[in-house]
This record gives C-alpha cells, sequence and structure tokens, in this order.
DNA sequence: ATAGTCCTTTGCAGCGCTGCAAAGCGCAAT
DNA sequence: ATTGCGCTTTGCAGCGCTGCAAAGGACTAT
C-alpha cells in the first residue's frame, strides 16, 4: 500500500502534477475550476503533501532549532513558550536542543555536523562556549544568539542590557537602606561573560553610590541555579559579618538564597533583602515573592525569530547586529518586606 | 557554488557512490582499504552526508516529537529533559511542540496532517483532547500517551497510578491529624480525567479513614497552575469554615496555595497544611518546603521513548499497553512542619 | 482575419540519497 | 585446473516534490 502522491492526486483530477503541486501551495494563478478539481481530488484520495519530499527538492527544511543549556531553567522554558508560536506564524517548526553546557555538545551544533539539514537557522544560547569559541562555526548557518556574548558580525545578538540591569538592582538595594550587599553568582572564568556582566554592573552601583566593594562579598557559583544559590547563602550567613542584602545573578539563585536563609530561621527581608533577575513566575508566588528583574521575555522571542527568519531569507550573508530588549527592575516583598508587597 | 554530495565523494575515492554510502552509514562490510580511502576523501572534501535526501530515500526523519500543553510548567520541562536524552541515545532528534491545551490544535497534531512525514512517531500529553477524542486519529502515526488517558489499544499509555497516588497523598493528611480536607484541582467535564482520578483518590481516602465527603470542599480549577491555585485557596479561606488541609492537584496549584494563605497571614502547615503533585524542583526550595506526589519522571521518559522506538521499528501493528511508574510520598515542611524538615 | 498580450498549465530534469539484487572477486576445496 | 562459496562492491531505479522556462489558450486591439 503506497502512499499517495503527488501524482495520483494529478491522474484522478486530470491534470499535470504541477498543477497540484501550485494548487497545493498557493503558489501561481490557477482558476477556480482547476482549483476546484483538484482539491476534490485530494480530498476524495486523502492526499497530504510529503514534507520530507518537499525538503529536498527546495533544500530547506522548515525548522529552526533553538538550543539552550538547560530546559527546566524556568527562563529558557518561558523564552520558549515565546519563540515557538513566534516562529509558527512564520511557517518555522522548532526543534529543541539542550546542551546540559557542555562545550563539545555546543561545539558540534555550531559546527558543520550533517545535522545542519535539518534547519534552516538556529537561535543558541551559549553556555559553555566562549566568546571567541562562537566564531569557529559553519558559516553558512543561520544563527542568533541569546544571552550576554556579543556578535562577531556574522550572527545576531539579542539580549538585555546586563550592566545596566544590574545596576539598577543593586542601586536598588542602596535605595532601601542596604549597606552590606553580596553578589551570588559570579563566574570569573572565560566562559561567565553573563555573570562578569552582572558583577560589572554590581561594581558600578556600587560606584554610583560612593561605597567600596568588598571584593569577599563576591561568591562564584558554578550554574546559576537553586542548589548552588542555597551552597552560596548558606556559607555566607556562616560568616562573622554576614550581608544585608544579595544580589542574586538569576531567580533560581534567589529562590535557593531564600531557602538557605529561613533554613536559619531567618527572614527575607528583615534580616537579608534578596534580589534576583529574570522575573520566572517561580518568583511571582514564592513566599517571600521575589524581587528582581524583568527582561522582556516576549520581545526578545520576538526580535530574535525576526531576525533569523530574515536571516534564512537573504541570499546574501547579514552583517550581525546587536539588538537590546528593554528590562524593568520588580520590586517585591524580598526587598520591600510584606507590608509594601505590590 | 553546490553542496559536496556521496557523488563527488565516490569520484575522488575512485569508488561507487553506494560504497561511499555504505562507509558513511556504518553499512554492511567494508574492507579498511576502502573505508580508508573513503574516509580520506570525506575529510578532504568536508563532505556531510544530506539528511534530508536520506530522510525521503528511506522515509524516515529520525526525529520524534514530544507534544505538551504547556512549556513552562516545570513537570514538562522536567519530563523533557529526560526524554531528549533519551530519544538521543536511540539516534532520534526531539522535536518540540506546545498546544496550549487546545483541542483543535492537538486534534491536528494527531491527525493526518502532513507534519506527520516530520517525525515518526509521538509522545503525547492531551490536555484539550478528551479519551474520545484520542480515537480519532491517524492510525499509521506510532504513539505513546502521557498522563492520565487510557490506551484504546492503538497506543502505548505511560503513567502513574493516580487514584493510588492521590489517595496516598490524602492519606498523609489524615494521618498528621487534619480532618477538614480541601481538593483543589478538579475538573468535572469530559477532558478531565486526570483530574477526576485524583479526585477518585481523595474520595478512597477518606473512606479508608471513615471520613464523610464534604463536596463543597472540592474545588474546581481550569488548569493546573499557580494562579488558579492561589484564587481557590483564597476563596476557600474566606469561607466561615475554612479546611485545615489541602490536596493540591499539582506543585504549582500548591504553590499558589500557599502563597494565598501567606497573603492573609495564615501559616503553612500550622494553619493549613498543603500537600501537592509532580514534586517539581520548585517545591524543593520554596518556604515552607512541599510535600508532593513524586512520580518517577526519568522512568516515565524512559518507558515512553523505549515504547515509541519499538513502535516505530515494527512494521505491523504493535497492541497498546498501559505502563505504569512508580510513585513515593515525599512529606516535607508543607505538612509536617519545620521542625521535622526533612 | 491576424497579430500581440497575458494568464494558466505543463514537461523536464533533478534534489542526494538508499533498497535491492546482481555482479565481481578472491580463496578454498576437489 | 576447475568449481563453488562467501564476502565486497556496484548499478539501477526511484523516494515525491519543486524550479524553470516554455507551451498552450483565451482574449483584445488593429
Amino acid at each position: 500500500m503506497r502512499q499517495t502522491t503527488l501524482r495520483d492526486v494529478a491522474e484522478l483530477a486530470g491534470v499535470s502534477p504541477r498543477t497540484v503541486s501550485n494548487v497545493v501551495n498557493g503558489y501561481a494563478r490557477v482558476t477556480d475550476a482547476t482549483r476546484e478539481k483538484v482539491e476534490r481530488a485530494i480530498a476524495q484520495l486523502g492526499y497530504r503533501p510529503n514534507v520530507l519530499a518537499r525538503n529536498l527538492a527546495t533544500g530547506r527544511s522548515g525548522q529552526i532549532v533553538v538550543v539552550v543549556p538547560y530546559l527546566d531553567t524556568p527562563y529558557f522554558a518561558e523564552l520558549l513558550q515565546g519563540i515557538i508560536p513566534a516562529a509558527r506564524k512564520l511557517g518555522y517548526n522548532v526543534l529543541v536542543d539542550q546542551t546540559d553546557g557542555d562545550r563539545d555538545h555546543e561545539g558540534e551544533l555550531i559546527g558543520r555536523g550533517s545535522r545542519r539539514f535539518l534547519f534552516d537557522g538556529m537561535i543558541f544560547s551559549p553556555l559553555g562556549l566562549s566568546q571567541e569559541d562562537l566564531s569557529v562555526r559553519d558559516p553558512d548557518l543561520p544563527l542568533v544568539v541569546l544571552g550576554e556574548r556579543s556578535s562577531d558580525g556574522t550572527f545576531d545578538h539579542v539580549g538585555i542590557d546586563d550592566v545596566a540591569a544590574s545596576t539598577d538592582a543593586v542601586s536598588h538595594l542602596f535605595s532601601i537602606g542596604r549597606r552590606r550587599i553580596a553578589a551570588i553568582g559570579d563566574q570569573p572564568y572565560p566562559t561567565g561573560e553573563a555573570a562578569q556582566l552582572r558583577t560589572q554592573g554590581y561594581r558600578a552601583a556600587h560606584a554610583l553610590f560612593g561605597r567600596p566593594v568588598d571584593e569577599s562579598l563576591i561568591i562564584s557559583t558554578a550554574r546559576f541555579n537553586r542548589a548552588d544559590g542555597a551552597t552560596a547563602m548558606a556559607a555566607l550567613l556562616d560568616r562573622a559579618d554576614p550581608p544585608d542584602a544579595v544580589f542574586c545573578y538569576s531567580d533560581l539563585v534567589a529562590s535557593g538564597a531564600i531557602h538557605a536563609i529561613h533554613q536559619r530561621g531567618l527572614r527575607v527581608p528583615e534580616d537579608v533583602a534578596i534580589i534576583g533577575y529574570d522575573d520566572i513566575e517561580d518568583g511571582r508566588y514564592s513566599s517571600p515573592t521575589i524581587s528582581t528583574i524583568q527582561p522582556d521575555k516576549k520581545a526578545i522571542a520576538q526580535m530574535a525569530v525576526d531576525r533569523l527568519v530574515k536571516r534564512i531569507a537573504s541570499p546574501s550573508p547579514v552583517p550581525g547586529v546587536e539588538l537590546r530588549a528593554e528590562h524593568r527592575l520588580i520590586a517585591r516583598e524580598s526587598t520591600l518586606g510584606v507590608a509594601t508587597s505590590s
């Protein structure tokens, strides 16, 4: 039992296969009479076009892949929820891949692998790959990079102004009267650009308020997750001079930090104020609700998809651009306390 | 500038294209000498196989699609994190799609659409589609269903024993001395099977402990999310006779409920004990940590992929089976209080 | 009546690969 | 030396569709 093909439909409708193709794709001008004949035949045979064959003939797959380090990180999950509908609206399916932040895996994906043919373009959130690594890649792959790397001119980059956002976050802590402010999430090594930009903002805010930076309050973590946040916070609380506020480099870190604080029987924000980063849904419901930096995720998703599709469509290389989405400071209970809660 | 093809490699290596194909795929027996020649040629030309062409020739795409209602629901994100590596290990790429629980969209996906050719099989977590709707589908599509529907014999179903798990959850609340136990998340309509099984467990536990069911304590919600959990809980607290414990049909609902309780200045579990369902990471870090039912997600992911791949590989229809993963009750602070915290 | 124009439909060739089965080849057994 | 066997390599045809450009047809203007 063979599958029904264009040819079968053509025969039944009494037209050429090419005409059936034109009807199916809404191509060219087809008279209503012909279209109707063809459509009737399609319905009668239960024909459906073979996308695989179309892909081969056109050389395009109609798929884009979104590569993130961790799918179970709410930030990425929320971002994906913006990307998928945006891409589908433009006729693309979305493939999702996660790399676990593994450098080799990430390198493979942007390299000249044979999977290349499976997608027309890639939206990529690197973690294990450094800025330099990003340049060693398949030059034919339309690429949009998310996060904190910057473009080398051959791909687009979409993100928010991390330094400014981090400065805002720490300034907020100063402005509610805190003086010993820690930072959790620094990554002082080549692939830690994201973290380093936030640390830069942390320093900038200190400068702004004329406060010296206590280097010992900048805590490094391997990842931006809850477990690392909790561990780092516990270490801070063990000190003789614990901080009275903490800037966490993600809401997950903040969530872990709050957990650690509660385990000591201390209170947020009375004993330690906490501000996070990303504005994941979690933070809007946790106890206390988490103050945070809210990147405009919908805008990021839309920009990334738009740029990528533009890049795919263009026959000549498109110069890479830097796109910045907006961000806002959202003050909640973890800095303002319950009374002033929004 | 054409892409390099098998033919080019064959020419350079001085063998037939078919032999190159054999080398590339590790097919058949090829002598070391030939293999080496071919591999050298491949390296020299930077050849990579065109997956699109292979797909057309073999009629398979090497992709499976995972369809979930919401990607930003941690439960699904965590599940996906199990599915993706399991599938990749078996040579399949994973496509992800989200339906927003929309009945039409879900129906289209399991129907005879042309996207069918893009994937060899589907792992599907239905929400908008009722049990009956599931039978109106492309019979050729290898399908594994997740969650709470049951198999009609043409597809596999992987889940946990929801009734037993729910009974466990509510029994736990009884066993810590609670007497007025509410349930949040019922969905008394055709597509609410998932919810209804949990309600069944809720009733079973009451029977087990010889307590009558107060129907007014069973609260329906449209979704299993934080917002609905908070709203429902707020309504319960507004009553003259609020419950002293709540069984929430997901951890997200529990998170929302706790949020509502805290907003009233009440405490968990002193005033109201809360138990959730799913064991998402969130619940392990929230304040208080959330008692829950822990389904064995890794097992579910693995079973689903294994069955699907078996189904794809089999030339004849495979009878559908019901697979049950284990579940465990995890008691945390939201029922036990801080002192006894694990 | 004839030529020119525009719109619809068609035919061809090929995208790059693999399934199938037969051809080729080297070696062992007789 | 001849036959037979088993492993390696090959050739053919075609997966189902679309790009391209030309053929066909209807209609208008002269």
